[in-house]
DNA sequence: CTGAAAGCGCTAACAT
DNA sequence: ATGTTAGCGCTTTCAG
């Protein structure tokens, strides 16, 4: 491997010089810098990142860690920092916490020991919780899908509660009554989006049924599972919405299951717009969130805070659509 | 931060021993071991990779290297490497070349500049060409999904122009003559399904009709605009086959759009199954790839490798599943 | 069994 | 404008 005593021997000058060269930093002749240019190419010279991260702690690593990786919101995230990333020059590195405190702060410690430039965080909620005690905590960081109310960090997100209450209300005005909820268990979102859905039910006048709202992993199996449940209540449901679409794919499999029509025998709606969504007969009725705006806005949050760290905090709040199809047609 | 200067200053005892306690050398006294231990955790010393690395060129970061981020397939696959990599003690970066050479090899040289333990890579065709002439590739790597014929190297992949063989078969066996291909452009395995698409054709004396085999960017857009002309045809297809999945997802949109009914007007099948290809009525025939055990077997061969640098080259090929759905019924 | 000291490849004072 | 040199935090000979 050739390093930078190797080029600075070939170009007769200093390692200091071809430093200096190679960072664009003034005081340099002209003709020199030109020759030294040359010779880096000629000898294909490339620095080592590991030397100039210990040297200056600086680094073009950033982290984006979140809570499943195989959930279509953050994959289309992951693409959107990818893609941002990329363009400031930086790579990403990608973590999955399964939403286990235990793998979230032990990924956060290694990211911390391998100095990296800063942190996307799809936090847990234990997380947001003891956020001062985590040593890990020191980098850049800006969290993603949820928020702490007062903590000094940057953060993006939607308003769960307010999506929530508007995809509800749209079901209940058009007739459904017994509206079944299917949310991820011991996430933020999804609590938050619990929340929404028994406002809005209180706010037309109706009583949540406990035995109508029911948790799970966000996974499908568990969306089905839950789902089956519900349905073979003997006064089942006559609408779902889950907060998520793992889970929703699993209560349109319990629903295919048991033989029920949508909307004819129950009306159905999720949360994101994936194409899985669009494709399915009928279409189901979801709240878009801009999942790629989120995660492009994210990496530029972190880019800028990285440059400079003194910068006040911003909490952007994106918008979010109600997107009405077929699955929840008049009762 | 604290560093290991300090933990021997508070234990009274050298940094070497220090070093030896974490590494679990031998050598050094059970008593003392226990005390600097113990003065580690007091003190809750983590060592800095970073230096680790530089001094000792180890790392425990391993990279994943895809062609397109948002294929459910690589996404499956990167859920697979992050769990084996947890597990190992590594964690991992994900890049995103989308199919493109340039992006790659500048992707590869940084992965090498920050002198990662190993790659995961599934090559654009340019690659696998000028493997040894990549400077990056002097990295231990296993690639995925693709394989050069006579590459000394770690490879991991499924038997694509058998797989294609079969799923065409099938349609052809139902009755299909006048069978539509749409294929990922520019990729191996694109190339290499509509090898196999074309042999089965020819295989049951069906000659294949140029004016039906199409190419497109493994993009949902890409799939409809491609799969439209198809269907605007004087005399259109009787069944389409797709080589990956979002491609599917275009080709199922625009058969939509043109109000035709699956399999009654066309039939039609994919690679890859997805939660949407179960869910979308009729449920889609697919080829199944073991992607979970795809990546989990990339991991361990390149943990090895990483290990044994010197340990004989491996080219791993995988079985897959011809799960026949309601998509194609017979004629 | 343990410590002193040399460097991994680079950057940034500090000299000149 | 350029070179000299002292580290960044760690591991690893080499002595003892």
């Amino acid at each position: 491997m050739v390093k930078i005593k190797d080029v600075a021997e070939a170009a007769g000058v200093s390692t200091a010089t071809v430093s200096r060269v190679l960072a664009n930093k003034p005081h340099v002749r002209p003709e020199i810098q030109k020759h030294v240019l040359k010779v880096v190419k000629e000898l294909n010279y490339r620095p080592n990142r590991v030397a100039q991260n210990l040297r200056s702690n600086t680094s073009k690593i950033i982290a984006l860690v979140v809570s499943d990786i195989e959930n279509p919101f953050f994959q289309r995230v992951s693409r959107a920092v990818d893609d941002a990333a990329y363009e400031l020059g930086y790579i990403v590195m990608l973590c999955n916490t399964d939403e286990n405190p235990a793998k979230e702060e032990s990924c956060l410690n290694l990211l911390r020991d391998e100095n990296v430039a800063g942190v996307i965080l799809s936090p847990t909620q234990r997380a947001i919780e003891k956020f001062s005690e985590m040593p890990a905590m020191d980098m850049p960081t800006v969290i993603i899908d949820r928020h702490g109310k007062n903590l000094a960090i940057d953060s993006i997100h939607i308003d769960n509660v307010q999506a929530a209450h508007a995809i509800t209300s749209h079901l209940i005005e058009h007739g459904y009554r017994r509206i079944g909820g299917v949310f991820g268990g011991n996430s933020i979102t999804g609590s938050q989006r619990h929340e929404g859905f028994v406002r809005a039910l209180k706010d037309h006048n109706i009583k949540p049924a406990t035995d109508l709202i029911k948790f799970a992993s966000p996974r499908e199996e568990d969306g089905f599972d839950t789902t089956m449940n519900l349905l073979n209540m003997q006064d089942r449901p006559d609408a779902i919405l889950t907060s998520n679409s793992l889970l929703a794919s699993g209560v349109l499999l319990a629903i295919r299951e048991c033989k029920l029509q949508i909307p004819g025998d129950i009306a159905f709606a999720s949360f994101d717009d994936t194409t899985c969504a669009q494709l399915f007969e009928p279409a189901i009725t979801v709240i878009d969130q801009p999942t790629y705006e989120i995660g492009r806005t994210a990496t530029e949050l972190l880019i800028k805070r990285i440059q400079d760290p003194t910068r006040s905090n911003r909490e952007v709040v994106l918008k979010t659509k109600l997107i009405v199809r077929k699955s929840c047609g008049c009762k």
